[in-house]
DNA sequence: AAACTGGTTCTCTATTTGCAGAACTAAAAA
DNA sequence: TTTTTAGTTCTGCAAATAGAGAACCAGTTT
């Protein structure tokens, strides 16, 4: 058993924020996995400490992780000597992430364009509000990096 | 039958904007019937139009109506004399929507704050960075509300 | 060589989701 | 009063998802 100790009110900070991923799309292990990793004061868990402290089967563990290194939400480091795996939340690099998220509006604004297009004319007050919406995610879409450029360089 | 009329590149529209809703967390049904109120040139269609020209169910229509109601994604209108609903895409309130969506953050912000409050000196580093994370997250919010304004006032 | 470590993968179930089709309902028309 | 309209709700099935538990596997240690 390597059980972490965790206070009652960060095994509910572990709870409420794995629901507020599993809404943002990762399923109920992943959530809790990356809630459990940005909650505990240890920042660098081994996969036993995060199944025995969460309670998961090993494949609910494994499966977890590797999916949360493929969204790249967690990273892991090794110890010299040893041959475990520390795994780590990467909320550390939500400036890179908020940039992907920005430029992914694009796909979504180029979408509606193209529906634009193929729209006829007749319900131009329709219309007009596709286009306005299109023309407001360009603008929202520049002066987010604006933002956050102007964030980072302070 | 009361099948509409759309083009190949209509329907590949609808197709390819339902896979970008079902993404952002609608099931197929309610992703293609906003798709299609979406792309459609007629804007208001009736329940029979909506099932014939997606070919589905009574029963999928009739929740992904009601589905997409609960959101606010569409709303519906009536014709005098007529006992039919018009639903419609309420695409054109986007911008009440953007504003909610930014007001939203404000959960997820205050949870990371609890997090942050309840976590050791252990591991400064990461502690700054989620404290950053929720600064930013406060500075973006404010910002994106000045965004909104300046584009609504013009 | 045997046992242990740190996982991964496979098998099997339980749960959930998504939807068809039929039965149903309330209001309106015939 | 019966029928039609405009849906809603119920029943049941198929497919997808989630995760437990056991088997497995490649290094490591004994």
């Amino acid at each position: 058993m390597e059980r972490l100790e965790l206070t009652e009110k960060q095994k509910e900070l572990v709870e409420a924020y794995g629901v507020i991923q599993e809404n943002m799309g990762l399923n109920p292990a992943s959530a809790r996995v990356n809630a459990l990793l940005t909650v505990s004061n240890k920042t660098d868990l081994s996969f036993d400490e995060i199944r025995d402290t969460l309670g998961l089967s090993k494949s609910a563990v494994s499966n977890a992780l590797n999916n949360l290194l493929s969204l790249q939400h967690i990273g892991y480091k090794t110890k010299m000597g040893e041959r475990k795996r520390y795994f780590f939340s990467k909320l550390g690099q939500w400036k890179t992430k908020f940039r992907k998220d920005i430029a992914d509006l694009v796909n979504y604004n180029n979408l509606l364009k193209e529906i634009l297009k193929e729209r006829s004319d007749e319900n131009p007050d329709f219309n007009k509000n596709i286009e306005e919406l299109a023309a407001f995610m360009d603008y929202f879409m520049e002066e987010s990096i604006k933002i956050i450029d102007n964030w980072e360089k302070k």
